[in-house]
DNA sequence: CGCATATAAGGTAGCTTATATGCGGTGCACTACT
């Protein structure tokens, strides 16, 4: 009688030569291939890919991974294929077209075990039903912080991943991503609408990182030492240096070029071609330092990058642990730096501000008034709204209760609210959700500003409490950490991950606790750090169920 | 939103001060044109 997980080791073995894997790759595995849903969060290098790729040929069916870069699809299906006798398709408007017809039918014939996917993809409707009609036996989600991150405004065909999880009758559903604080992954678990699932958590502690940030008030200075930073270390390995805008990034690199340091600026502008030569000259260690915005990172896994310094803030410390994870991965020390100034933290509040657009939720309830059900697509031609407005729109109307999606993909109203009341609601929850972001860029602030132990506060974020100082950081190089007395939480009448009640922003959940202050993160208000004096002398939190 | 730069106004010289404008991130897919 052989279990579950000797089949997957003998799969893991036989196919992809792998003879060791991780308990929680197994754990991972073992889950999905009994059918259940799995969240996982690991680290980048940790082999998360394995999750799906080993049981994805243990189950009937084709495997669909949504995947939101493209390059990335290309480097994941060559790293599966590998010599292997597997078969990785991927449909995308960058193939040619009998790229993307051999792709297809090879779904058909059933000889593909894997097929690569952009959640824009799945806005067809065509495409859905070709999937359907595929039978597949996993829906992955990779980089599924895609989901929280960009769903609810730049890319929102992300929020609507769920309900073509519905359609295709859902099979197990694998979301994997390495970075995930508490609120995004409940946010992951939400709109994916996994039922029942499992979450397999690695720590996010990287003890390698030496942390420090550093705080100007001229932003000439900034600049100077960012380039003198930069400089002294160019010697000593690759590293990364994080902006803000494109024309910074371009500003840095010429002025490290001018100092002698091989250096080249990333960002979304650049043309293609040049794209992928700074990301392949640095990979293959021909650049000392690649200066970019956000744009650069997702699927680069270049093990021995020394250091990743800030130049400004970025928009949450998500962002930032996701950036600052790219230093050190093959464990050796590596150096962090956060060089921010007070104007950092204005430009990514204006960054992140986008409002819907009342007129495009009127529009969409226009078209549905008739009563008729009709595609996203039909409801974009029918109001003359771009794919992205329409998807979002739908999207906000549909979490305010005012419109359904069927089993078909069709979307009608319900009638409840109706006209202005569902476009207020509608407007509400999208003002709820940037008060959320406008508390995420505080948290960063916080993060930026605090003189106790940095690391335990990035731990603290992703729901890792820890008492002691990390003897890693810039605050503890300097004895200014402190240690976090038990009777914290107890003054507070609330420890980690405590359901509370706050009089004035309703239910939350503790996040993390220090001796002078909590930080709570409230559903409807986002994370608010309150002074633990004042918690206790108005009995500010009570527990909630 | 908030900062940097550009233009305008005032009164007749080059300059200050006031107002206007522009700029700022992440990617998919699709279309029209070369």
């Amino acid at each position: 009688m052989t279990s579950t997980r000797d089949e997957l080791r003998r799969t893991a073995a036989d196919t992809f030569g792998w003879t060791h894997l991780r308990p929680e790759q197994l754990e991972g595995m073992e889950h999905a291939l009994e059918g259940h849903d799995v969240l996982a969060v690991l680290p980048t290098g940790s082999g998360k890919s394995a999750i799906y790729q080993v049981p994805a040929l243990l189950r009937d069916g084709p495997a669909v991974v949504v995947s939101p870069l493209i390059a990335l699809q290309h480097d994941q299906r060559e790293g599966l294929a590998n010599g292997r006798d597997l078969t990785a398709v991927a449909v995308n408007s960058l193939q040619k077209a009998g790229e993307n017809r051999a792709a297809w039918e090879a779904l058909d014939s059933g000889s593909a075990e894997y097929v690569f996917l952009a959640p824009e993809q799945l806005a067809s409707d065509e495409v859905v039903e070709r999937v359907r009609a595929a039978r597949p036996g996993l829906f992955v989600v990779d980089e599924a912080h895609c989901v929280s991150e960009w769903g609810h405004d730049f890319r929102p065909d992300y929020l609507r991943l769920g309900g073509i999880i519905a359609r295709l009758g859902h099979p197990p559903v694998i979301a994997l991503t390495a970075t995930a604080a508490p609120p995004v992954r409940a946010d992951i678990v939400e709109r994916l609408g996994l039922r029942d699932h499992r979450e397999v958590l690695a720590s996010f502690d990287r003890p390698e990182l030496h942390l420090a940030a550093h705080q100007y008030a001229d932003a000439d200075q900034r600049r100077a030492e960012v380039v003198e930073r930069v400089v002294e270390r160019s010697g000593a390995g690759a590293g990364l240096v994080y902006c803000a805008t494109r024309k910074d990034t371009v500003a840095y690199a010429e002025a490290l070029t001018a100092r002698g340091v091989a250096g080249a600026a990333y960002h979304a502008g650049l043309k293609r071609a040049e794209r992928e030569d700074v990301h392949e000259r640095f990979l293959g260690g021909d650049l000392a330092v690649v200066v970019a915005t956000s744009a650069f990172g997702m699927g680069i896994d270049k093990p021995d990058v020394r250091y990743v310094l800030h130049a400004a803030a970025p928009a949450s410390v998500d962002a930032y642990y996701q950036e600052i994870g790219r230093a050190g991965r093959d464990g050796e020390p590596a150096l962090v730096e956060l060089h921010h100034h007070a104007r950092d933290f204005d430009l990514q509040r204006f960054l992140t501000a986008r409002r819907p657009k009342p007129d495009a939720l009127r529009a969409v309830l226009a078209v549905l008034g008739d009563g008729r059900a009709r595609t996203p697509k039909e409801v974009g031609a029918d109001s003359g709204l771009s794919p992205a407005r329409r998807t979002a729109a739908l999207n906000l109307l549909e979490q305010a209760g005012a419109v359904a999606t069927d089993a078909d993909g069709r979307c009608s109203v319900t009638g409840d609210p109706a006209g202005d009341a569902a476009v207020e609601r509608a407007v509400e929850i999208a003002e709820q959700r940037r008060e959320m972001v406008r508390s995420r860029i505080e948290m960063m602030r916080g993060y930026a500003e605090s003189t106790d132990c940095r690391r335990r506060g990035l731990l603290g974020y992703f729901g890792e409490q820890r008492a002691e100082p990390c003897g890693n950081c810039d605050s503890c190089d300097a004895g200014t950490s402190r240690t976090v007395e038990p009777a914290a939480a107890d003054a507070a009448g609330a420890a980690g991950q405590d359901a509370v009640r706050h009089p004035e922003w309703g239910e939350g959940v503790v996040m993390s606790t220090e001796n002078d202050r909590v930080t709570v993160l409230f559903a409807e208000h986002g994370y608010k750090t309150l002074a633990l004096e004042v918690v206790r002398e108005q009995d500010l939190l009570q527990p909630a169920e």
